[in-house]
DNA sequence: GTGGTCTAGACCACG
DNA sequence: GTGGTCTAGACCACG
């Protein structure tokens, strides 16, 4: 994994565990990968990794049973909301940076259209050189 | 303005800028605000605008004059390209956090629809609720 | 190391390290001095160095990576290219001034040379007094 | 003109007029501009350029005649020295940096006609793109 | 008054 | 210990 050296690591992690949880890549109530582990498969401090695990558990999105590890809580009401709010929060982010300069909602989803359009065409030309 | 903590002032000096710029709020051609002025009105250090104009002159966005002030550009290409630019990186932004999450591109227009069905629909009660 | 007053001591800092980068007394992928470290033997401010370091970070001829350093990129497409420019900029600068004075090629080609053969003969002498 | 920002003005002014006079744009003896004119020419404040004509003055190149203007010498040996200095601090100046790049000087000559040669086609297709 | 450079020194995230 | 950001404040060139 990469990290943006204009954000805090330890957000990054954070939500880069959220992203694996809502995709079940982390299954509701599996087991977190060990502290250390995490730490080595990121290539980042021990302590950075905890200080996003912590907040993850006061959230309530991880579980932290004492001297086995951390786990995905299988509270479907938590994880409903965990991908409700991450899409939402994109959108919003999205709609906000557009909208200050003076874009219209049309032209927003005509925009990402195309957008998408050419990325699907791009990995198009991927695939093929890849075959 | 309000800075966000999580990101260096500097670089979200040179976005709002930016935006400024693209909106036409500062027209091509025009005077930046006196650095002294800035620093004043955004509450932060002289040197810290100072680097956020520094890098848009490099980028030839803006054009430093000696002992008279920082001026937009009037080249239309560069101009262009900064809208084009900053409406491309929010686009990929949106696209790789959603793709993140194993949505797909039709979801992902139907999803920005929907959002923005639901915030037209709150700004129409904002507006009832002002007259 | 001497800076000339002429010219901002971060620009002369930034070539300084280009030329160690060039030839190869910082290899590729090797460690540049702790910017203290640096401050200290250039005896200037951190801040100083941090401005031409950061250029070079921005231009991709650095890499830096958090909390361990400042590294020599091992892109040797960057490497080939500083190099490159280095004396395309020196040459294009000789040709400016001396087209200025209506010298022609054939004319600077000679200069050269005569100055070249001057200067060897000075090394020469240099060297037998040394012995 | 067009000033390079890292280096004092007055010091390019001076230089710029060096150049009228070594290539006898300024003939030896020929009245220099009046202070306020090439102060307009230039669009430059009218001190900048009375700093670069005084140091003139004050090495002989320049001979300023109360109430009448400032002359260029017809002191010969000042004139012809004026030319071999700004030569020889040319080429000096690009051996130094070549030098220090580890290019040996039979490399220095065959860049230089590289150069050349590049330079010449590119006027080549600029005077054919012209007519 | 205008921007550009530099310093001294603080504080932060990360290892 | 390592780099990154920010502040306060000085000094300079230029207009």
């Amino acid at each position: 994994m990469h990290f943006d050296d204009n954000m805090p690591i330890y957000l990054q992690i954070k939500h880069y565990i959220c992203q694996q949880i809502i995709t079940r890549k982390l299954p509701p109530g599996s087991r977190v990968p060990a502290l250390r582990q995490l730490a080595l498969d990121l290539t980042v401090n021990v302590n950075t990794v905890q200080r996003a695990l912590n907040e993850l558990v006061q959230s309530g999105v991880l579980v932290s049973k004492r001297g086995t590890g951390n786990f995905v809580t299988d509270d479907q009401k938590i994880l409903q909301q965990l991908r409700q709010n991450e899409i939402e929060t994109q959108l919003a982010h999205l709609y906000q940076q557009l909208h200050a300069l003076k874009i219209s909602p049309q032209e927003m989803v005509t925009a990402l259209q195309q957008y998408l359009k050419k990325q699907e065409a791009h990995q198009h030309d991927q695939s093929r050189r890849d075959s």
